[in-house]
DNA sequence: AGGGCTTTCTTCAGGCCGTGATTTAACGTG
DNA sequence: CACGTTAAATCACGGCCTGAAGAAAGCCCT
């Protein structure tokens, strides 16, 4: 079990390019002896490595710190222009496509609804990559400097084999049906830039991890509280995956075996209580017609108004939320749990403290206790961050890996 | 994120050394041929890392093959007698030592019960040492030669600090009422030996994914039916822990939240509806004062025999595990589910289609298709099994280190 | 019996890697 | 302007894996 394969002598070199990397893209300016300090690389691996980097142009030089009376520390970061990165939102009712560079500055952006044809996949790729193009075009970026496309989508995405260029990425979607589509290969056809896939709720969790009310924990969950549920779950630092990258499908999970019929098909599920799609349909008053987060703030309003059938729903929505936190409290152990997605941002402040109280009676008092519980920091727009960070997570994880053409031009950029 | 620190060119040779010695010791006699051709490495570094391990006594030559018309190829394997190694499991009802050779067959044993002093834990660790000290006096084994000791308990298993030499293990258990019982430093003062603890449930799912069902699976999901219910969680080959190793508590899952009362103080939980504590309470007619296992068989036994309640519990109690073993499946995204522990394989022919059903019909599709649901080769007494592998795991993960003075002896034992 | 063939295993030069000591660089202070 | 101090660069050294070449150990055919 859990061989790791062999490993030659310049795999070592690959592990230090990347904790590099890593390091000064998210701890920011560090002088050479800082990183020495905290990656325990010595002095001189470190000057070696940053010598290999500054020359391919990934990191540079940015003004100095004197170090009382001595030689002044010479401050590196990774340079935010020196390459792009574009991520993809398909959202249920639009495609959003957005290119950021390497600090996740969003530099353009194009919206296209999706009103008309529903989630057709033909028209879904035809929209990402016109969207595309628009974005490079608007920015005058060149192709050659990005270094993927990430791309979050409703569903279960299958990874298919690692290495064979993102063909083998397939979605299955039970809520936009798309059964079995071959992303992957469609959006080959119209690109070559290196493609990236994976649920859209997990690039929202990822964003938050990184960005958001997640940063800094190794062992934490992101819940995410949308139209349905869902949850991104991070273990040592990384994405749990599973078997075939589904981990994570939390808005299915039964809390009540037997109970209210889920959109899913079977019964039970938090989904069906918790849901803004469920609340909003179980309360039955909001305005007809209206969208569904229109109908959740009226829910909220008449919750804030006294209304008591309302206030009952929402307190029984938290402690739904809250006994199902409990399960992923006792079932992975977290040292954080974020609670994310629109809906919990918009309930989140009155909800809170009710969530927390359930997820303290029903989970168990140790890991309980090793757990906090707070709201996430991102809107649903970080779903194209998050999805942004799918390669700029490959390109820090492979040390500074570049395209070919980017990596030629080197450091004259 | 997930940095994983400094590397020198020696830990290359550790992890070379680690992956033939798992090859070898799980895929028994190899020749550095094969051996080559598995693991990766050039037919030059498995004769240089294989001469080391030779001189260390860690792999023997065991015999040849013909080939072919060629030289034939010398077969290697683990010398089972280079080592021993000890699992205890401080079970309900009594404390079980065994001692093993490094093939994990069972040499001695020593059995005491509990009934008296209950699990006072002073009690428990002199149990403990004393039953260690009874099986390598029975054999005559050097304790120098034994790799470790390795304990199974009920509860939660706070591991500490790594590299404390076992001084931080806590032990937090409601159910024997143990509140951070200082486990190892107990025990360090009777024994030189390394130690090892974590949760019996867990080493009765590890002993079950290396010499049961879950052999050769790298993501699967042992779930534990005995008097409560637990799971042990194993991702890409490795036991799933969480933030401070806890992770896998399924027994308290809510499956009907605000349901029925469960030990644990909370409501709803899966493990007050399908344990066999549970079951036997809820049919309320075994015979008076028969121990738990008795009045489980009863019930089974009622069942098959038609009578309606039996039946209808036993039929509800495959829905409700089914159902969480939904939640598994959509959370891990395993590629197999384990039922395993002594109910289990006590109710296990009856239920598992009924088990499957509930299965499918409660998890998604997708990852449900990706999954198969089997049970458990192995019985309870595979605890001490599973703790001996504590031990053991250490050594293979760390290319085959040994004790100081067993190290010593070298190839001339 | 002996040479040739096949296959396995060992040996060895070559290219890299990280370490740790030593040098060099760059700055304040007296 | 020399001196002390701190940061970065350089370099010899011991290790590692690879890949090619060589040695070993059988079989087969003449």
């Amino acid at each position: 079990m859990a061989e790791r394969g062999k490993q030659t002598v310049r795999d070592l070199r690959r592990g230090s390019r990347s904790t590099l990397l890593q390091r000064l893209y998210f701890e920011g300016p560090l002088s050479r002896q800082e990183l020495g300090q905290i990656s325990g690389l010595s002095a001189g691996s470190v000057s070696n490595v940053i010598g290999e980097l500054l020359a391919d142009g990934l990191v540079e030089e940015c003004g100095s710190v004197e170090s009382d009376g001595g030689r002044p520390r010479i401050l590196l970061q990774v340079p935010p222009e020196r390459a792009h990165l574009v991520g993809v939102d398909v959202g249920e009712t639009q495609v959003r496509v957005a290119l950021f560079d390497l600090g996740l500055t969003e530099l353009a952006a194009s919206d296209h609804p999706l009103s008309d044809c529903g989630h057709d996949s033909d028209h879904v790729v035809e929209l990402i990559l016109t969207g595309l193009a628009e974005v490079l075009h608007a920015t005058g970026t060149d192709p050659d400097t990005v270094l993927g496309v990430g791309v979050g989508v409703p569903g279960i995405v299958e990874q298919g084999d690692p290495g064979t260029d993102g063909l083998g990425i397939v979605v299955h979607s039970q809520t936009v049906d798309w059964d079995a589509v071959p992303l992957g290969r469609m959006l080959r056809a119209g690109t070559d830039l290196p493609l990236y896939v994976d649920n859209g709720a997990k690039t929202l969790g990822q964003a938050e991890m990184w960005f958001g009310a997640g940063r800094g924990a190794r062992h934490a969950v992101v819940a995410l509280f949308g139209s349905g549920v869902g949850a991104c779950v991070i273990a040592e630092g990384a994405r749990f995956r599973g078997a075939t990258s589904s981990a994570g499908e939390w808005g299915h999970t039964k809390v009540h075996v037997g109970g209210r019929l889920c959109r899913c098909g079977s019964r039970g599920c938090l989904e069906a209580y918790v849901g803004a799609e469920a609340l909003v349909e179980r309360w039955g008053r909001a305005p007809a017609g209206s969208s569904e987060k229109a109908g959740l703030a009226a829910l909220l309003a008449a919750a804030e108004a006294g209304e008591q059938d309302a206030v009952d729903l929402l307190a029984e929505a938290a402690e739904y939320f809250g006994a199902a936190i409990a399960d992923l409290i006792n079932l992975f152990n977290p040292e954080r749990i974020v609670i994310g997605g629109w809906a919990g941002l918009m309930l989140g402040p009155r909800l809170l403290p009710a969530i927390r109280d359930a997820a303290t009676a029903y989970a168990l008092r140790f890991p309980r206790a090793q757990t906090s519980i707070d709201l996430g920091l991102l809107g649903p727009d970080a779903v194209t961050v998050g999805a942004a960070t799918l390669p700029l997570w490959h390109f820090l994880q492979s040390g500074g890996e570049l395209p070919a053409r980017l990596s030629a031009a080197a450091a004259t950029g």
